[in-house]
DNA sequence: ACAAAAGTGTTCCTCTTACACCCATGA
DNA sequence: TCATGGGTGTAAGAGGAACACTTTTGT
């Protein structure tokens, strides 16, 4: 044995976003402590700790099932976040009352998960006491969450380009608007809508449906659905190509 | 206490990457065991367990150091690999004898590393008993290293487009064709050389130096350097940018 | 009739692609 | 002098950017 080597706990800690048509939103929780003083008072990522034969991806989904009362969702590890300090002592005293874990560090993975933010949602999430912040108005989240989440957004907009993961985060029907919205909001940057749609069509990733907006009070909209056969055959024979070539 | 929950072992592997001017190469090492009938037989990525109070960052540059012997070597994490039966009880066993860890399971971070491959550093590896492969020979390593490599390999070819990093994987002063090679190498893909060079040299992200090469049966190549300049303001203002226009 | 967002084309210009020959060096 | 890879330009076509008005609905 050549040196000092532990076992730790490990955690899973999940970035919810969900889009309302407008902002990209989070799904945030209040911490759960023994004091009272405490309750209600801080707002976290939803996480859990990992449990004997469970791999992390089944974690982040028994918290994500928890938190939404959604399976299947579409969940993307990020980070690690491993600094010995980041859970202090009166911090994994705690754990050890709770979780009946006796660890000297507490390691833990961040995930993202893209769910489709419909009123069902909003209901079930209010429910559970949690709420839906607009990522662009998070600035202090306990411990290195605020750190998890901007790495998750990060890691969420290079993965956008790559594959077409932005429709997880809208309806099954939604307009080219709604996407035009989605995209401005995950980048921060304005996009031109005659020139999106033009290539947006041309890229074939959508098919068309009969239906349109109702009860809006102006021209109602088209509703598009994502087209999977787009995605068929992966063109990555000798040329890189981006799924995203509509921005 | 809701479920059961436990401690695990934590520990990093290390996909060490090098680029001869022709082929992209992985750096393998034997398995370190007590059965001197495994010994020299199967190879692996070079990893080790986290210390108490070492973040897997610096559990990484510390594996790094051991086999390449340098330090501050470019880093990045990719995937962790957490199934519970990724170290088998025979393992598990041989852990808890030479590193003094009793543990259920294993949990493994991805890292990997790019690296100038040089003489010097060709004779270091082989005196630790360490190889020099290319990626596409290999096929089999123990237990899911084979996959972790995988997983590097695509992290890689990411973060190529998005960052100036291939240049770590070149000499300080390299010619142009070494670049192009190594995009072809890293992407399996060809690059007409006459538009690379035109897209390269208008990119501003080399610079010239005063030298060629030397002893080359040919007409001689003239050597460049990174130009760190090029990235100094990020243009990411209202635009995405590739950083690697040049492909 | 008015407000509000949907939907639609054209021009200009830049960037991409395809492609073949001379040059400098060591052997 | 020959073999080897280095280094260069152009023309044609595709794709990107900029930009303003008409349409449809609810109120």
């Amino acid at each position: 044995m050549d040196n000092v080597q532990i076992n730790s706990a490990i955690s899973v800690d999940c970035v919810i976003f969900g889009f309302d048509g407008e902002n990209l939103k989070v799904l945030l929780v209040r911490r759960r402590t023994a004091d009272p003083l405490y309750h209600d008072k801080e707002l976290k990522l939803p996480g859990a700790m990992i449990r004997e034969n469970e791999t992390l991806p089944e974690a982040a989904e028994r918290v994500l099932e928890g938190s939404t009362g959604l399976k299947g969702i579409y969940l993307k590890q990020t980070t690690i976040f491993s600094d010995p300090g980041r859970v202090d002592e009166s911090e994994l005293e705690w754990i050890g009352q709770y979780h009946g874990i006796h660890t000297v560090r507490v390691v833990t993975v961040g995930y993202y998960a893209l769910v489709k933010l419909d009123q069902g949602m909003i209901n079930y999430t209010r429910r559970q006491g949690a709420v839906w912040k607009n990522v662009d108005d998070i600035h202090h989240l306990i411990m290195d969450h605020m750190d998890i989440l901007s790495d998750a957004l990060t890691v969420l907009q290079k993965d956008i380009l790559w594959s077409p993961i932005a429709f997880k985060l809208l309806p099954k029907k939604f307009t080219v608007r709604q996407l035009q919205n989605l995209l401005e909001a995950v980048f921060g940057i304005e996009i031109d809508n005659r020139n999106f749609r033009k290539k947006l069509f041309a890229s074939g990733i959508l098919m068309e449906t009969e239906e349109t907006e109702k009860h809006v009070s102006h021209k109602p909209a088209k509703l598009y659905m994502l087209n999977r056969n787009a995605f068929g055959k992966k063109d990555i024979t000798n040329k890189l190509q981006f799924v995203a070539s509509w921005l």
